[in-house]
DNA sequence: GTTCTAGAAC
DNA sequence: GTTCTAGAAC
């Protein structure tokens, strides 16, 4: 037998389609669990350290209670959203109580179990290399968790186009600050490192 | 989500 | 020649 009819007799019979325990797209729920990334937790949620931060303070706080995404949110979800929230605040407070931070969910994440990102608005991380990770942080991709939770008291449910949202990734390149734009992430890159982003006022 | 890398873009 | 992006990953 040929390797490449070996190779589709085996995407055939499946095995590597499902998204079970262990696949990458279920990585949060094992970093949860992992010491060196937990910086706190309670009875209704747990705080960790994104794995690779995409500015100078990049957290997630992630409910104790399996939610895999905007879409399965009711109004009964409000009081735990709510409360994630703020323990985003403390965190981003204790964190750098100058620093500008914001808190929301991307509207099509890549990793299941839903997950409140805390992040600083210098984006000055190694980890940002991509158009996707910048778009994905700046535009209405971006979600603040006050619309998601506005949504769900109004409506009950969070819409999300998930073709739109996508195509949001796609967009040209341009600051968060001055809205200058650019062709290269690296141009880019270095033009936010001259913004200070505090919470009183923008440079 | 990341890694790797071919080839596009400069 | 080097930088940079974008798509596959069995």
């Amino acid at each position: 037998m040929t390797s490449s009819v070996k190779r589709k007799l085996a995407s055939s019979n499946g095995d590597n389609s499902k998204k079970g325990p262990g696949h990458w797209s279920q990585a949060l729920l094992t970093s949860m669990e992992d010491p060196e990334l937990k910086i706190d937790e309670d009875e209704k949620c747990v705080s960790i350290k994104d794995k690779y931060p995409k500015a100078k303070y990049h957290f997630l706080v992630l409910p104790r209670e399996k939610i895999s995404n905007l879409k399965s949110l009711k109004s009964e979800h409000v009081g735990l959203l709510k409360h994630l929230q703020l323990k985003g605040e403390e965190l981003a407070e204790k964190a750098d109580d100058n620093l500008l931070f914001r808190y929301g969910y991307h509207a099509v994440p890549s990793m299941g179990q839903l997950h409140l990102h805390v992040i600083s608005q210098d984006f000055n991380s190694p980890c940002l290399k991509t158009k996707k990770h910048w778009n994905s942080f700046t535009t209405e991709y971006f979600i603040d968790s006050s619309k998601i939770i506005k949504q769900l008291e109004k409506h009950d449910m969070v819409e999300i186009n998930t073709a739109d949202s996508e195509s949001l990734l796609k967009k040209d390149l341009k600051c968060h600050v001055c809205q200058k734009q650019f062709t290269t992430l690296p141009a880019l890159k270095s033009h936010i490192s001259l913004h200070i982003v505090t919470r009183h006022k923008n440079t």
